[in-house]
This record gives structure tokens, sequence and C-alpha cells, in this order.
DNA sequence: TGCTTTAGGTTTTTT
DNA sequence: ACCTAAAGCA
């Protein structure tokens, strides 16, 4: 490992008691991070399992054990590690009955959530226009988050429904418990009320966790706070590090005075700040600093570098959002060709998940590979929430989320009627659902399902959680009525079907607890950054919120508008604009030397054009750290190169809407032939056999492109054609 | 009951 | 512009 500079050691060397550890943007953090859990194992005998540290994802989690284990060896391996979420569902794992849970509790997350809250309000008549589910779940987890009841936290409101909330939260706090579920809020609130109401336990957690370690400490929320300052209660031995102006997280619950009067809340405490930037050039800090210098609430620091001056900034204004589009890949296209750049070097984050659509469009017309973090999440998707509903309901069959969702899907003649009567019948006996299905006489659809749960609960004792899976496959009919349907979106459903399989797989032959519980917990409580990997060639599209803890050599920030960035919802709300602000710092220090702001005068929004001026945060920025960049479209066929045959402003005419499913392809179903110009590329020939390690053996019908952009075409007789690039496609020749 | 059509809401960010 | 959820039809 590299060595510490003196604050750096400063930091990581500090004894027993409290410590904050205020670290700028790419102040090496991380590093102090490790280097203190080596220290306090090597110098000061601390078992690494009396170390717990908390961190933001669990991707953050998985490299810091990484970067331990790389100082310490195998030892390191004991340091307790993960996000808050993942920490409290273990503890829950081992004691939630004494809430009177089961400790084989499932995870809703906040579909599952909305499902539930819908449920109640069908089931007690309410409508929900007068009582919004939204709403509702915002008043949940709001209270949760501050570790007050929900009940009670509605009770306290005012409003004209306030009694229909209050019953509708009731009831869904209920079903929960029936349910034995336990949603995201409830994993931290719970645990403060585990630890409240049972001494003897937090006195074993203080006991075990002699030390404790916080990052990402400004995006503490109350009931975060609470459970910090109850398990280092003890000993006060206590790090936490942050950075005042990376807080944005404030919708959440996060509560940026947790950093702010961390001295106050944990008397006697050290301070360190890490000013020193090892990331960016002066120009960028520079200019990073000067949008967040704005705001009243922060601790305020001076980040310096010894990188050097570096290049300007480009602040880049276009006619529409295409152009923008096109603006920033021609740039990444010309750095990526002159710089000898990886196409892992560029990253363009936006404001809103929608704004990555225009983008992905246009990366995939000039073949550039990339990935998108956040939006849909693999978990998300229709296909594999249905198959872990089934999981679900075999474990547990009062999910009553997870039965509704499963019980004509696919299709099997139970219709909304026969499901009314039977939950008219469950809140008669005062069970869940599943136990009025369970006393069925008369209804044969019914009780066909019922067998079928039935008989796959049975084979839950013999077989492993991949048959198991196989089974659900098979019984319920999903994979064949899919295969019968056999369309392009079929077939990419059953192949995000093979791909969770194989993840099981993958869990079983790691050797770890492999379970279904375990897996369905760990699928819910992925994150999207969890699943990003830096070692691939592909350019990184995100939003500002998933870029916090990372950093690119090249970053392009799109959408610099006002109404986006900062956002609309902000914009009356002095907190709210601070926090857009600090997003924008975020966006800004991720970059190492090429940073681009770009702006557009005209956008499509929900279908209507909008006209936005130039973000204020624009001008916050002095006029010398930028280079200004003015693209008019009659000079974009210039500017977009090879591509920009179309001449025009308007990329609608390029016709054909191409998905990128995975790693290393492009591709999903073409209905025609057209741009497969070539009878060979790459050394093969049309006609020839091929294999992919993931999709078999195919036939090559032809290619496309050349050099970096060359794609072939491939048919895949269960898949249909694919076109890989070639670059990419890792295939054999048979 | 189930498929197709239409209407409505949606987009701020997510463990 | 897009997706979901209710309404309408077979």
């Amino acid at each position: 490992m590299e060595s510490l500079n003196t604050k750096q050691y400063e930091a990581a060397t500090y004894g027993e008691g409290p410590l904050l550890i205020l670290a700028g943007a790419g102040s090496g953090k991380t590093r102090v991070l490790v280097f203190r859990v080596a220290y306090l194992i090597r110098e000061k005998n601390v078992k690494p399992w009396n170390i717990l540290a908390v961190t933001f994802t669990n991707k953050a989690a998985g490299e810091m054990k990484e970067r331990v284990v790389g100082l310490l060896g195998n030892e390191g391996k004991n340091v307790d590690m993960g996000t808050f979420h993942h920490i409290c569902a273990r503890i829950l794992r081992r004691h939630i009955d004494r809430l009177g849970y089961k400790t084989n509790f499932v995870i809703y997350d906040d579909r599952d959530q909305l499902s539930a809250i819908k449920t109640i309000l069908e089931r007690e008549g309410i409508d929900d226009k007068s009582v919004p589910p939204k709403k509702i779940q915002a008043i949940i987890n709001t209270a949760k988050n501050q570790s007050i009841s929900p009940v009670q936290s509605a009770r306290n409101s005012m409003g004209f429904f306030k009694e229909k909330m209050i019953l509708v939260i009731e009831e869904y706090e209920k079903l929960l418990r029936q349910g034995n579920a336990l949603d995201f809020g409830d994993l931290i609130y719970l645990t403060v009320e585990l630890f409240k109401e049972n001494e003897d336990l937090l006195e074993e957690y203080r006991k075990r966790w002699s030390f404790i370690l916080v990052d990402e400490y400004q995006d503490t929320n109350p009931v975060q706070y609470q459970l910090i300052k109850m398990l280092a209660g003890g000993l006060m031995n206590i790090t936490v590090v942050g950075d005042d102006d990376q807080s944005i997280y404030r919708w959440r619950g996060a509560d940026i005075s947790n950093i702010l009067d961390f001295e106050r809340d944990f008397p006697g405490a050290h301070i360190v700040r890490l000013e020193q930037n090892y990331r960016s050039t002066q120009r960028i800090l520079s200019a990073a600093g000067s949008v967040v210098e704005k705001n009243v609430g922060r601790k305020g620091k001076d980040l310096w570098t010894e990188v050097g001056e570096g290049e300007l900034l480009t602040l880049c204004q276009t006619s529409n959002e295409y152009e923008e589009a096109r603006y920033v890949l021609d740039e990444i296209g010309s750095i990526h060709g002159s710089d000898d750049r990886r196409y892992s070097d560029f990253a363009i984050f936006y404001r809103t998940n929608a704004q990555s659509r225009v983008v992905e469009e246009e990366l995939l017309k000039r073949a550039i590979p990339y990935t998108v973090v956040g939006g849909m999440k693999f978990y998300d998707r229709m296909e594999i929430k249905d198959i872990l509903c089934y999981l679900r309901v075999i474990i547990n069959p009062d999910d009553t989320v997870a039965l509704k969702r499963v019980i004509n899907t696919p299709p099997r003649g139970i219709g909304k009627k026969s499901i009314a009567d039977m939950e008219e019948k469950a809140i008669d006996m005062g069970a869940s659902l599943y136990r009025a299905i369970e006393l069925e006489k008369g209804n044969k659809k019914i009780i066909a399902f019922r067998s079928m749960i039935e008989s796959l609960c049975a084979k839950k004792e013999t077989l492993d959680t991949a048959d198991l899976l196989r089974e659900v496959l098979i019984q319920s009919g999903y994979v064949k009525k899919l295969k019968d349907e056999n369309t392009v979106e079929a077939r990419s459903r059953l192949e995000n079907i093979e791909e969770l399989e194989e993840a099981i797989r993958e869990m079983i032959g790691e050797g770890e607890e492999s379970s279904i519980e375990s897996f369905l917990e760990r699928t819910s409580l992925m994150s999207d950054v969890d699943n990003y990997s830096e070692k691939e060639e592909r350019v990184t599209l995100m939003t500002l919120h998933s870029a916090k803890g990372l950093e690119f050599p090249a970053v392009f920030m799109m959408g610099m508008e006002e109404n986006l960035f900062p956002h609309s919802r902000s914009k009356d709300d002095i907190e709210a604009l601070e926090e857009e602000r600090r997003l924008c710092y975020v966006g800004m220090t991720r970059a190492r030397e090429h940073l681009y702001l770009t702006y557009t005068k005209k956008r499509r929004v929900f279908g209507s054009e909008q006209y936005n001026i130039p973000s204020r945060f624009l001008s916050d920025i002095p006029e010398e750290l930028m280079q200004r960049v003015n693209i008019e479209p009659a000079f974009a066929s210039a500017y977009s190169g090879s591509y920009g045959q179309s001449g025009g402003a308007h990329s609608e005419s390029y016709g054909r809407k191409e998905k990128v499913v995975q790693a290393g392809f492009v591709g999903g179903g073409f209905d025609d032939d057209k741009g497969l110009a070539l009878d060979e590329v790459g050394g093969y020939a049309r006609g020839s056999k091929v294999r992919h390690p993931t999709f078999g053996e195919g036939v090559v019908r032809g290619g496309e492109g050349s050099g970096e952009k060359a794609k072939i075409a491939v048919y895949f007789p269960r898949l249909g054609l694919k076109k890989l690039l070639l670059k990419y496609a890792p295939l054999e020749r048979v």
C-alpha cells in the first residue's frame, strides 16, 4: 500500500475514543479506513471480529475487505463489514424472535411494500385518490427513518383523511407481521427497537464490536444515528468518515446535522481534516469548490492538489438533447482515439434516469460498448420478481404479497372474484390468504394451485435452491408459457431466468450459506453500484447519485439546465437547493482530468418541448476555468463525423431500436438483414459456425462496420439473430 | 377469464 | 415518450 500523508497517518493511527475524519473528495479516505483497520489489528491487538465497519454500498464493503485482506492476509476476512441494512438483517436473523417475528423473515422491497398498501386499500374499500398509496408509503418510510412508529406518526399528522390513513398504516403493519415480512425501514428501525427492549443483547453487541467505523457518515439518517450511538455507547470507540459537502440523501431521511454536530454528540471527539486531493486537477477542484461554496450549512474546507493545473473544463451548449448526446460521444471518440484511453475511462452523468435513453441510442448507433448503472435493476424485472415470489411462497405461504403475485401467473383461471372470496374468508378467520386457500373445498382451480404449492413445499426438503427453482419453473408452467409465446420479448425473459439460475448456482458454488432465505436477502439488498465493475471496457452511464465514491479520468455531466439540475422539484426549497449544489460538487469531483458540462436550449420532456436556461451552477464557475463550445444544428454533421449521414438535427430517422442485453453484444430481434452487408468480418465468413459461451453454437449471417465498431451477426438456433461487437464477442470457431 | 385497447400518470435521486 | 393499470371486448 502506498504510504500515508501526515493527516492520513494521524487519522489511521488515532487511539481510542470518538474520531471524526472530514475527508474531502478524493482525499484517500478508503486508504485511511483500510489502514486504520489494519493498524488496530496489528498494533493494538484488536481482534478482527471486534471491528465493525459500516459502508454505504456492498461494493464499498467488498472493496474495503479486499484491501484489508491485501494488508493482513486472511485474518482480515473476519472483520465485520457491510451496509446498515445488511448488518441489521444479520442481527435480526439471530434475535428477531424476541420481537415476535420468526427468524426466517422475508424482506419487502418498495414495490412489495406498495402492493401491500394497495392490497389493504382494496380490502378496506378505500379509494386510492383520497389516500394515495405512495403517500402512505412515504409516511411509513419517513417515520421509520426517524425511528418513530409509523402509526404514531400518522396520528400526529394533520389532514382530511387522517383516520383512514391511520387505519391503512395499522393494517399494513399487521399484514407484514402476519406474513413475517420486514420492509427496508424495518430492518434498522426494528434493530433499534430490539436493542431498546433487550439490554442484554445490546450489551452483547457492544462487547463484540469494540471498534466501530462508519463510512459516508454525512448520509446517515436519524435511526442509523441512533443505532450507532447505541452500539458505540460503551467504549465510544467510534470513527466516522464523511464530507458534509457530499451529503446527497436528504430525501431518504439522511440528516446532514449528524456530521455537523458530531463533536457535540460525542464529546471529546478528535477531528482530522483530509484536504489533499489525489484525484483531480486544480482547475477541476477550483470549479467544483466555487459551486459548493455558495452553500451556507457547511463546515468549509480547502482542497488542494499536487496534480497540477490541468486543462480547461469544457462547457458546451447544444440545440437539443440529440445534439448533446452526439457531442459527448464525439468527444469520447476523439479522446479515445488520440489519447490511448479505454472506454472504461469515460463516465456520463445525468440528474434523472430518463436522460440515459437518448445517449444509449447514440451509443448503439456507434457501437460503443457501455453499461448503464441504475434504472431497471435485474431483480426488479417482471419475470425475475415472479419467480422469486414463487420461492417466497414456498418458504412462507403467509407472504400474501408474493402469493397474490403468483396465484394467477401464468394465467390459470383464478380471477379477481375467486381471490376476493378467499381474502374475505381469510379476514373472517383472522389469518393470511393462504390459510383460507388451504381450507378451500369447492374451487377446483384454487385446489389445483394449492396442490402445486404443496408439492413444491415438499420438494424444498430434498432439493437445493437451484434445483427447487427448476422445479418451480416446470410445475408453475412459467417457462412453458414463455416458450409457447416464442417472441423476442419472451426469449429475453427466458434468458434472464437462466441468468437467475446461474446466479443461484454461483452462490452455491461459493460454498457460502446458500438457503433460499439468504439468496432472497441478497437479491433484495443488492444495489446497482454493487454490480458495476470498472474492469470492463465500457463507457459508464449513471445518475449523479450513483456516482458517489467513484472516479473517472473523463467525466461528462449532461443536462446542466435549470429545472433539470437543479431539479424543478427542488427549486422552492433552500435545503433541497443546497443538496442539488452538493450533488453537482459530487459529480464534478469524480473527474480526474477531463470535465465536460453540457446543456441544451431545447429538450423533450413528457413528449412536449421544454426550453430551459443554463443551470445556475454553471454561472458559479469562474469563466477563466472554462472554454465554451457552441454546437449549432447546421454544423452538427461536421461534428458527428462519419456517423452524421443523417445531416439533420433529428435522429428519429435512424429507425430500428436496439437494446443492450448483456456484456459484449448488442442485439435482440432483427426482422431484416439490413446493415449486414459484409460477407466476412474479422476472419469469420458468412455461413461459418461459431460458439459463444452463453448462447451456444450459431451461424454467421454477416457483418457490418469495421475496426473498433465491427459487428458480427450470428444466428443462434434457440435465441434468434444477435449482433455482437466483434471486439468483445468471446467467439470461438467450431 | 383473459387478451387488447386505452387512459393516466410519470421522472429526482435508492438502501 | 413510455409504462402501468383499469376498462372494454371476445
